[in-house]
DNA sequence: AGTAGATAGTTCCCTTAGGGAACCCATTCG
DNA sequence: CGAATGGGTTCCCTAAGGGAACTATCTACT
């Protein structure tokens, strides 16, 4: 499909999306911060195409999100870990969650809960502005060029 | 490329992700955020073909993230605006950016900042528990099954 | 009147990425 | 020994993305 590479572009987004944008790349990560971190595993999880699981756990690796790292040496068996960076990166999938519980759960309900560690209380993130604390959603900001932006865009 | 649909995933994220998890579609709502709100803009913008960013805003506006608005009737001329569904999605865009910021920018810095209009100063977003005010992270949460797991999958 | 330009797409062909099944190799279990 | 498990790789087929050209409508200029 020759698709257009987005790292190059003077954006976060697509910066971050370049790394994770490909399709499957998030639920691979979801499966893996919960503690599905097994080939095989992920494989039957998502009903992915091997090869295609393959590939972007090589390139998720290469990019230094998981660490695929040996549990047995005879026979010898893998499993995938989150890095720090790699963990960091579950928090976009914590508000994503949150968005398909408020839009698309319906009456069924949430699928999952997150229950806090902090507090020990079923909960959901709210975004907040790191300097006042108070609410800071989308609508809620201005967008300015910044020190990086090579070109004027986001 | 029979792409396999998320929709029907017992999953908050895998039903987000079949809304804009295809390429460009983050890119485009990000536009629209910031106010490239007409076609050939957002063509130019992003240097997508314009077959694939037509399929794209028709599906988004299919999916009520997006409505398409006459803002001129002779000549007839539209614009694409966010509706509140789609102003939500961009949340995720602003945590996206926190994260590529983090990781991406380099010694040139962010590409661009974001003002909080509550307090006026430059920021960025922090995840907090809605119940406790603490910082809630993904490496700070269980993930439990909720009354709408169909099968026991996040 | 004729032409150029802006806006918003649609149509065409080509290449390549994803799906799916089969295959491979090492080790361990019964 | 044969079967099962884990972790992939290889193969072919189809459909999605890229890119350029084409369409259509209205406005502005010469």
């Amino acid at each position: 499909m020759q698709r257009t590479q987005f790292g190059q572009m003077a954006c976060s987004i697509a910066r971050t999306l370049d790394v994770i944008g490909e399709p499957w790349s998030p639920l691979i990560l979801r499966d893996i911060w919960v503690g599905i971190t097994r080939f095989d595993q992920i494989q039957a999880d998502l009903g992915i195409s091997r090869k295609v699981l393959a590939e972007r756990l090589k390139w998720l690796a290469s990019n230094a999100i998981l660490e695929r790292r040996e549990y047995s040496a005879t026979p010898p068996r893998h499993e995938y870990v989150l890095t720090a960076k790699g963990m960091e990166l579950c928090d976009i999938l914590l508000v994503i969650a949150r968005w398909g519980d408020h839009w698309t759960a319906g009456q069924a309900g949430p699928p999952v809960l997150y229950r806090h560690h902090a507090c020990g209380r079923i909960s959901e993130v709210d975004l907040t502005c790191a300097h006042c604390h108070q609410p800071m959603r989308a609508s809620d900001v201005d967008v300015l060029p910044g020190p990086g932006a090579a070109i004027p865009a986001i």
